[in-house]
DNA sequence: ACAATAACTTCCATAATATGGATTTATTGG
DNA sequence: CCAATAAATCCATATTATGGAAGTTATTGT
């Protein structure tokens, strides 16, 4: 019994991509994506042809090795800017890492992760699970994913912590309490150390929408030297303060931006 | 009599999201999707359900208007570097940067386009026609574009530029000549005044595989005041030297970078 | 506020399209 | 150079996409 989707050639391609995308440098083959996708050797066959004739995918050097195209990242690019959010935190995000001295980053939800949309750091010293623009992390993972997951109603909280649990737990890391969602919801930020990575300080506050959709969050990534107790709520405050100032650009734009 | 791509509905659905790029930031709507693609409204309908499913569109805001998702851009991350070249040349980008006081920008080809994949701007002046990471150009239209062009191969030359004259014309530029082709071959670079934007320089060197084939362009972007012919012919030297040395790192990958 | 219109969604019988087993051709490795 | 493995091509089959029609839900105009 298969499902009713009504468009399994477009998601079996979709799937191929994906498949690439997580596929290391020097690409993959044909059988190797038959195979990690579940499918037939001609069925992938056809797939591939096709995504290679729009440029989603391009051969290897003069191998059959496949890879990415760059339509992807044109596309990306277009796309990346998630109407305006983008552009709308981008001066946040410089004065931020400007003012604390360390590594910022704007998180935008897509789905059950979080997105790195943009990052600004003011020396570069840290490089974060979630660090490089256009990497994703499982939503409840990083504390600017979380902050976002923390901020969603309760049902689409539910929904997405059981989407993700096993990749969080498959990962290494543990799934954030009910108890910790309500801390952090309760106090506008969320606040980890030693979680991702060790000896690493990660804080974030959310971005809500008029309605109070959380759509994305600052994150500020430093050592826990940089970032003591003491000075992590004066961060935090600018942080907000910021966020807030986002949030107001958002509601006067016309087009919703919001997700 | 349709087209035997064995993969129509992939095929379409890949359509739709190009339709959706070219589209406005306030998004598209269910039946100018349909119309624009050529395909009937509950066709439209399924595929864009699909593609909103893996996240390759998203709602704008609470309306119906559709927008490319957050996915393309994660994949587009993953696929920008297309294999190290875009970390090659990223040492050579801030180099001639610095030292030219320009714009300078790194064109990789993508089938019958160029596309920007990185960028490094000395002080933030100019904003060429291919100016933001993530745009494309038809090839012959723009230094770097018409720089790879003219070093493709006499056959694959005359494919890419009966497939782009129209576009090139269309968007009221006009084709490079077979005479303007073969004098870049010749001395190696392209040189442009006033061609796309008045009072705007733009030169390019073409980046080669150990093969002899095209795949990149580094090009400068300046304005006509800075960039006079005195100074063209240093700067176009520093950038030969620079490609030169991408060409090296490419060559020496073991894995075959080269498109 | 209500009607009229347009956009979106769902349904389903039909046929066109994707499917995958079998085969040929190319590539890789020993 | 030959064996083994992968990629490309073929084609009869039935699964899957298709699009007309009808039912809902927004949007627009009065």
């Amino acid at each position: 019994m298969k499902k009713q989707s009504g468009a399994q050639a477009l998601e079996r391609g979709l799937a191929v991509l994906e498949a690439v995308a997580a596929a290391p440098p020097e690409g993959m083959r044909l059988t190797e994506i038959a195979e990690m996708c579940g499918l037939e050797q001609p069925t992938a066959h056809r797939l591939v042809a096709a995504l290679e004739r729009g440029g989603y995918l391009t051969r290897v050097g003069d191998t059959k090795r496949l890879r990415l195209g760059l339509k992807l990242f044109q596309l990306g690019a277009t796309g990346a800017d998630a109407g305006g959010l983008a552009a709308a935190a981008r001066p946040a995000l410089v004065r931020l890492a400007a003012a604390s001295g360390d590594c910022m980053f704007l998180m935008a939800r897509s789905g059950f992760d979080a997105v790195c949309l943009d990052r600004q750091d003011a020396n570069y010293t840290i490089r974060s699970l979630t660090g490089h623009v256009g990497g994703a992390t499982p939503l409840g993972l990083g504390p600017g994913s979380t902050t976002i997951l923390a901020h969603l109603p309760e049902a689409e909280r539910a929904e997405v912590l059981a989407a993700n649990r096993e990749r969080i737990l498959a990962l290494g890391h543990d799934v954030p309490s009910k108890a910790d969602l309500a801390a952090i919801r309760k106090c506008g930020f969320c606040h980890e150390v030693n979680r991702s990575v060790a000896g690493i300080v990660g804080a974030a506050v959310p971005i809500m929408t008029p309605k109070g959709h959380p759509i994305a969050a600052i994150a500020i990534g430093a050592t826990e030297a940089r970032l003591p107790e003491t000075r992590l709520l004066d961060v935090i405050a600018t942080m907000k303060d910021e966020a807030r100032k986002i949030e107001a650009i958002i509601a006067s734009s016309r087009d919703g931006l919001l997700s």
